[in-house]
DNA sequence: CGGCCGATCAGCT
DNA sequence: GCTGATCGGCCGA
């Protein structure tokens, strides 16, 4: 039976998170019950204070960010370009700001109302396929910043089936989307599940 | 205040 | 591969 993650199990670095995230599911509930979830294909681990792609370089702390200095297991929601949101799991340890990004999700449960919530001519392979279309899909946003994913009942994640993620090859690379951030830019920092369809890139 | 920029995406060339 | 959309947040004056 699906199983919930804990407090525990997100209290660790984001290197480490970023990889026993592939193949958990993320699973939202929306206000009438709706459904909605997808087993994780894609993250990018974000490392800390002096991580300079970070929102939290240097220390900043404001109230935009500030979830990513909460307890393990706490969604950092963030909006971006004017019209895209953007999902990450908060790790580490209270007061450091760590986290991974969720960057692409293969869709499982609810996929009309996806398509409802991102077009309805896109195929499976691109409903959940960026971190921006996936909190589309399933309507994730602002107001979800801070929830505590090992307790809300409208956002939270469950263990992968163990062999998925040990099965599937796992590939990775450079994050993506960064702008001038040094040694950063290149940083091998992203995984995914090779060979899934569902990954971003 | 004013100005710049972004952990993106869709649509076009 | 390139570009416009679109606007909240942040920083400097």
């Amino acid at each position: 039976m699906a199983k919930r993650l804990t407090r525990r199990w997100y209290a660790t670095d984001a290197e480490t998170l970023a990889i026993k995230l592939l193949g958990c599911t993320l699973v939202r509930v929306l206000d009438d019950a709706t459904r909605l979830s997808g087993r994780i294909v894609e993250t990018e681990a974000y490392i800390g204070a002096e991580d300079r792609a970070s929102h939290a370089f240097g220390g900043r702390r404001t109230p935009r960010n500030e979830s990513m200095y909460a307890v393990p297991g706490t969604a950092y929601v963030y909006f971006t370009y004017g019209m895209h949101h953007c999902f990450n799991v908060v790790c580490g340890k209270r007061d450091e700001p760590v986290a991974v990004l969720i960057r692409a999700l293969e869709p499982i449960e609810g996929l009309a109302h996806m398509r409802t919530h991102r077009g309805e001519n896109i195929r499976d392979e691109g409903l959940c396929s960026g971190p921006a279309r996936l909190c589309q899909a399933l309507r994730i946003h602002r107001s979800l910043d801070r929830v505590d994913l090992t307790r809300s009942s409208s956002l939270f994640l469950e263990a992968g089936d163990a062999d998925a993620a040990s099965i599937a090859e796992v590939g990775r690379g450079p994050r993506i989307g960064l702008g001038e951030v040094g040694r950063w830019r290149n940083a091998p920092l992203r995984w995914w599940i090779k060979a899934n369809p569902h990954v971003s890139r």
